[in-house]
DNA sequence: GGTTGACATTGACGTTACGTAAACCCTTAT
DNA sequence: ATAAGGGTTTACGTAACGTCAATGTCAACC
């Protein structure tokens, strides 16, 4: 019989731990004296608790770790519990793994004045939305500008102010040259009608379902130039390097459109629907 | 200037975020009202939200990240954050593919009951200790028996009885052969004088620094038997696959020593030195 | 039998990076 | 007038403990 400050040496545990696992259950010393409750553990607990810190060191949980000492389970749900656990190690392996080779990146790019030239790249989910749009070929960039400007006009005045989200443009173009551009421009539309807008041109715009995305790349910019197809390029490698693919039209969201003059206040974000490549776990083969 | 509302829209992060950012004097709005407290921020405040939101994915704690963002640090000590971050995520890499395999080991090992069959070995740092003993070298294992018994007299009469932990032996033997098997066998000394006991066949026993081991792998088993050796083979196998390697002399404490007739209430442990192999960190390259 | 020191107990707070309320304030639309 | 829908603070919960802090017990010494 050992006390926990005894029983605590033997086993290179703190006092303290043995005293919480005793309070939430999950080892108990054998006796307790009723008087004075001071525990007292005896040796021959000491592999019970050995193979407490071992599965806590494979990662399981206090909780799930309860569970396996519990013969009442059945060993399919254990078994169960350790494939589960196996795969979140192996998710975790190729995060890190993709962690590790941004951070080399980050490395490489840290200049003398310790500034970051890198773009900052966000994974998010984008939801589900109604698009008031309209799809068109473009000779030139420039050639979409008096639709744009027209539509600005137009939709707040005949549909409302708070109807409208940022001017959102999507690129059916998958050469990422700037002619002949196959590209579809509108607004994420708030209210749930069905509406058309006729531009002068003659062409309608119509609500359609611009689907969710589980998983966009994103990147967000300041000012418009037009270097800012560089950006493709650099967010294309990115995708790569972090073992994600293409799977959708990207998309481009004006949060603050570039005005004549003061282009360096617009800010742009595009978004990369993309899925993860498993080309990560074939270094665990 | 958009409200809490509106930028984590754009952003897609809580407003709560935003919020728990600003207190901690992460990333701030740009203007807050004076009288009603609304903090309001500009889209051009997105970039660097999205900059955080980054060295965040990568891990960096939220106060590295305002390390980093601080242009008064020299580039130097970002540097330097980065690599840091590298090696602890290379680190992290090989503790989480040693885990994958002993997870691995575990589920092949779970019989149909639920019950597991694996050692369960702990990893720990053993302290130094004082430690009088005697070398020597039997023909037998059964040849230590009156040895022991003679010491567990001696020791406690002469000495006190709280001079000392539990019996230690140290196997110098590499071959695992039980046949003229060198040991030392003795017993952690906690006092700091140096005495020496003469046993009956005329040997001494010394007082003598046991030596600390930074990382040690050990396991304790119940019960005491001839077949106990067939762990030492488990034990090495377990150290080959989680990248360690043998570097001292493994030593069996004896928490509870075998009496005759009732061996299976003993209580052993046995510890070998070992350090980390970089086999693991090949994955990488 | 009182003091001291070593050890035990419980309880509370700190850690990380927020999510989830609750309670309250402000403006606007019905 | 009131309800809705923003905003604001404050506080509590998370996982798994480490680290005090206040208090209680045990054994020994004077």
């Amino acid at each position: 019989m050992f006390t926990v400050g005894e029983f605590s040496k033997i086993a290179q545990v703190s006092k303290r731990l043995l005293r919480y696992y005793d309070q939430i259950g999950l080892f108990s010393p054998e006796k307790v004296d009723d008087w004075t409750g001071y525990r007292y553990y005896s040796a021959q607990q000491l592999p019970q608790l050995n193979r407490i810190l071992a599965l806590k060191e494979l990662g399981l949980s206090l909780d799930q770790i309860r569970l396996t000492l519990r013969n009442d389970v059945p060993s399919d749900e254990i078994r169960g519990m350790f494939a589960m656990q196996k795969m979140q190690i192996e998710q975790q392996l190729q995060n890190e793994l993709n962690r590790l080779r941004r951070i080399e990146a980050r490395l490489r790019h840290i200049d003398d004045d310790g500034d970051m030239h890198d773009m900052d790249v966000v994974v998010k989910a984008l939801p589900a939305q109604r698009y008031l749009s309209m799809r068109d070929v473009y000779q030139a960039p420039c050639d979409t500008l008096p639709i744009v400007s027209e539509m600005s006009r137009l939709l707040p005045t005949q549909l409302g102010e708070k109807a409208f989200g940022y001017m959102t443009i999507v690129l059916f173009d998958d050469s990422f040259e700037p002619e002949n551009i196959d590209v579809e421009i509108g607004f994420p539309y708030l209210e749930y009608k069905d509406v058309t807008v006729t531009l002068s041109n003659g062409r309608r715009m119509q609500v359609r379902n611009l689907e969710a995305v589980e998983t966009a790349v994103t990147a967000t910019w300041l000012g418009f130039s037009e270097n800012s197809y560089l950006s493709y390029g650099a967010l294309g490698s990115w995708v790569e390097d972090n073992g994600y693919r293409f799977i959708g039209a990207p998309r481009e969201v004006f949060i603050v459109v570039p005005i004549h003059g003061r282009e360096n206040e617009a800010v742009v974000e595009i978004q990369f629907p993309v899925e993860r490549t498993d080309a990560a776990s074939r270094l665990l083969s």
